[in-house]
DNA sequence: GGAGGCATGTAACCGGTTACATGATTTA
DNA sequence: TAAATCATGTAACCGGTTACATGCCTCC
């Protein structure tokens, strides 16, 4: 039964919905699921032969360049429903400012302050990230009649949001 | 120039407070920070004798059952608190209930909604969790003094709320 | 005396990033 | 023709979890 890893996860999905490179999984990754599913290529390009060696991708092209394009066989389309289909939920969060932010205590409250002012421009900063970057990629993709990937990207947008309105409640809270 | 592993981080920031055992440490970060930052046995002894031997950590006494007891040198410190003025920033949020939902286009309704009702349940459950088993720890640091660990508490709360009721309103819009 | 919790520690393995190596093709 | 971009791939290393091994101490 289907035990993918992360990486093959993510290359079986894109490639459901056209056939793509190592290089164009890395690029779709990066406008798209980067920041709650990454991918690198020291990833990628392994993780396709092997999921080729099992059968469960082919090369569908020899491009120029040593481009390789790959499908999907219908073991790998098997394999991604009965994915998509399950209920496996790794959460992983890791966040060093919220650290800092936990033993603050231990810290003069200038110092305190201006961690939880970097904690709210770094998402201020990656919101705008994701309206200008992703957005239009996103809308793309819901004008094409997949609506799913830009209602992901509000999700993100949204909770970034939330968490940079509370560190600006902190901040007034903590301002001498 | 302070170049410490995200392990040797919270070792010495919990050290700061009083001196523990490895054993200790590992059950501190279990009712506080392990959900944005945890830390395993395979990880702390190791890191414990590698900071022992960097001169960071000392051993203040040896206990039964072989319990040792380590706490912070004036080095370790000045490490410490380096790092807590520092403005490394790691960020790192990996969510598979996310990646599905991105690539709900690829499934029926009845399944899409259905992921979507686990991530909310999800979450409801992790504040329950944390009011239940983290706030109770995290009052008592806040009566000794110590605000911050309450305040990163209330940090993690009010943005797993935000995302729970975001998931509800999509839940209500999937709804057929 | 047995169960359960205390306590340290190691080994195997996995997944990830980064840097490096190589070279073809396009564009300025 | 030089620079930028396309494209694949490997090696080194890091950080993490899990499982395992060992044994002491306390309490019932």
């Amino acid at each position: 039964m289907s035990n993918l890893s992360p990486t093959a996860k993510i290359i079986l999905a894109f490639l459901r919905f056209r056939p793509r490179s190592g290089y164009d999984i890395k690029q779709s990754v990066e406008i798209s699921t980067q920041f709650f599913w990454g991918a690198s290529f020291g990833q990628i390009y392994p993780e396709l032969r092997r999921l080729e060696q099992a059968g469960l991708l082919e090369v569908e092209s020899e491009g120029r360049r040593g481009r390789k394009v790959y499908r999907l066989t219908t073991a790998g389309e098997r394999e991604l429903d009965d994915w998509l289909r399950g209920d496996s939920g790794l959460f992983q969060y890791r966040d060093e400012g919220l650290l800092r932010l936990f033993f603050s205590d231990l810290i003069d409250p200038e110092t305190a302050l201006e961690n939880v002012r970097r904690m709210r421009e770094w998402r201020e900063q990656a919101v705008a990230f994701f309206r200008s970057q992703l957005e239009p990629h996103a809308q793309e993709d819901a004008d094409l009649g997949a609506r799913f990937p830009l209602r992901a990207l509000e999700f993100g947008t949204a909770w970034l949001e939330a968490q940079a309105a509370w560190l600006a409640e902190l901040e007034a809270e903590l301002e001498p």
